[in-house]
DNA sequence: AAGGAAGACAACCGCCAACTG
DNA sequence: ACAGTTGGCGGTTGTCTTCCT
C-alpha cells in the first residue's frame, strides 16, 4: 500500500492553502528539474513543501511548467479555442491538448470570462443559458418561426464572409438576434474562392446546400458549408452531446436532401471542414436511413450515434487548422 | 483620493477512474 | 477481489488588479 497523501481535510491544518510564495516556487521548480515529477505526494514531502501533491502538481502544471505559453490569446488561439469547444464541449484539458503551451484552467477561465462576456456584449440572447456557450455563425439571418423547438440557428449564406459565433443554447427554447456583423470574433477566410461558413447549430433551422436550395436541419451540430457556388458541399457534425440523429428535409418542398455529408477529394483548397469530413467518412456513421418527415412525406435520416464517433479520430490532427501559427 | 464593481487569474473542491499493495 | 491512494478533470470560489464613479 502507498503512503498515504497528505492532502486530506483532516490535515489542512499542517498544510499551506492558498496562493504560493516565490519561496515554495522555487523549492518546486527546483525539486522537480533535479528529480522529475514522479509521484506527487513524494514530491510535496522531499521537497520540503508543506503543500499536498495535489497542490504541488497544479502549481507546476498551470504556473511553473517551462513548457507554458505566456500572454494574451492570440486571435488564432482564440478561434480555435472557440471552434474546438464546438466540438468538444467543456473538455478543457482536450482542448488545451490542441494548445501547446496553454492549460486547461487558463483556457477554462479565458472561456468563461472573455468569452461569456463578449457573447453578452454582442447581445447574443437566449431565455435560457446553458453551461456551454456553443457556436453559431453570424451571417444567419431568418430564422424558423414556424419550428418552436428553435435554437440558435445558423445558415449560409453563399458569398459572404463568415465566422464563428459562440451562443448560448437551450434545450427548451432560446431566441438569437438578426445580427449580420459581430464584432471582436473572427472571421475564417481560407482565400482563393473559398469562404467557409461554420459554427455551431442548434436546434431546427434553415440551411443552403450546395445548390443554393435551403433546407432544415433539426438536432444539434456543427455545421460547415464551403462556398464555391453549386461545387462545393455542405456537412453536418452533430454535437458530442447533442441527441443522437439528425434529420433533413427540404425547407420548401420537403424534397430529400441526400447530400449532407458529402465527399469531397482532398486538394490544395482544403478546408479544415473537408478533413472533417473526410475523417467522418471514415467513422463507423450509417446514414441515409428512411423516415417519416412532419408533413408525412418521406425523407432521409442520418442516424448518428454519439457512442459511435471516435473523438480521437475526430480531433487527432487540428494542426492543418490552417491559421495557427505558434511561432 | 476613495471605494465599490468588474475583470482576470490562481487555486481549491469534489468526483471519479486507474492504479497499487 | 478489495480497499485505499493517486492523479486528472471540471466546476467553483478566492484573491488581486484595474476601472469607473
Amino acid at each position: 500500500m502507498r503512503k498515504p497523501e497528505q492532502c486530506g481535510k483532516n490535515n489542512s491544518n499542517k498544510l499551506r492553502k492558498g496562493l504560493w510564495s516565490p519561496e515554495e516556487d522555487e523549492k518546486l521548480m527546483n525539486y522537480i528539474i533535479n528529480n522529475g515529477q514522479g509521484c506527487w505526494s513524494d514530491v510535496a514531502r522531499n521537497a520540503s513543501l508543506q503543500r499536498c501533491g495535489k497542490s504541488c502538481r497544479l502549481r507546476w502544471i498551470n504556473y511553473l511548467r517551462p513548457d507554458l505559453r505566456r500572454g494574451a490569446f492570440s486571435p488564432q488561439e482564440e478561434e480555435l479555442i472557440i471552434h474546438l469547444h464546438s466540438l468538444l464541449g467543456n473538455r478543457w484539458s482536450q482542448i488545451a491538448s490542441r494548445l501547446p503551451g496553454r492549460t486547461d484552467n487558463e483556457i477554462k477561465n479565458f472561456w468563461n470570462s472573455t468569452i461569456k462576456k463578449r457573447l453578452k456584449n454582442n447581445q447574443i440572447s437566449t431565455t435560457t443559458t446553458s453551461a456551454s456557450p456553443k457556436l453559431c455563425n453570424p451571417q444567419s439571418h431568418e430564422l424558423n418561426k414556424d419550428h418552436n423547438n428553435m435554437g440558435g440557428f445558423i445558415s449560409t449564406q453563399h458569398n459572404q464572409h463568415a465566422g464563428f459565433m459562440p451562443i448560448f443554447t437551450s434545450s427548451l427554447s432560446s431566441t438569437m438576434t438578426n445580427t449580420r456583423n459581430i464584432e471582436g470574433l473572427p472571421v475564417l477566410d481560407y482565400g482563393l474562392n473559398m469562404q467557409v461558413d461554420g459554427g455551431y447549430f442548434n436546434g431546427t433551422g434553415q440551411c443552403f446546400d450546395d445548390n443554393n436550395k435551403s433546407f432544415y436541419l433539426e438536432n444539434d451540430g456543427i455545421f460547415g458549408s464551403v462556398n464555391n457556388i453549386g461545387i462545393e458541399g455542405d456537412m453536418f457534425v452533430p454535437h458530442l452531446e447533442s441527441a443522437n440523429t439528425i434529420n433533413t428535409t427540404d425547407h420548401n418542398n420537403h424534397h430529400i436532401v441526400d447530400n449532407i455529408t458529402c465527399k469531397r477529394e482532398t486538394n490544395n483548397n482544403s478546408t479544415y471542414f473537408d478533413d472533417i469530413n473526410n475523417i467522418l467518412n471514415n467513422c463507423n456513421v450509417s446514414k441515409n436511413k428512411r423516415c417519416e418527415n412532419r408533413a408525412g412525406g418521406n425523407l432521409f435520416q442520418e442516424e448518428l450515434t454519439i457512442g459511435e464517433w471516435d473523438l480521437e479520430e475526430l480531433m487527432k490532427d487540428v494542426s492543418y487548422f490552417p491559421f495557427l501559427d505558434f511561432s
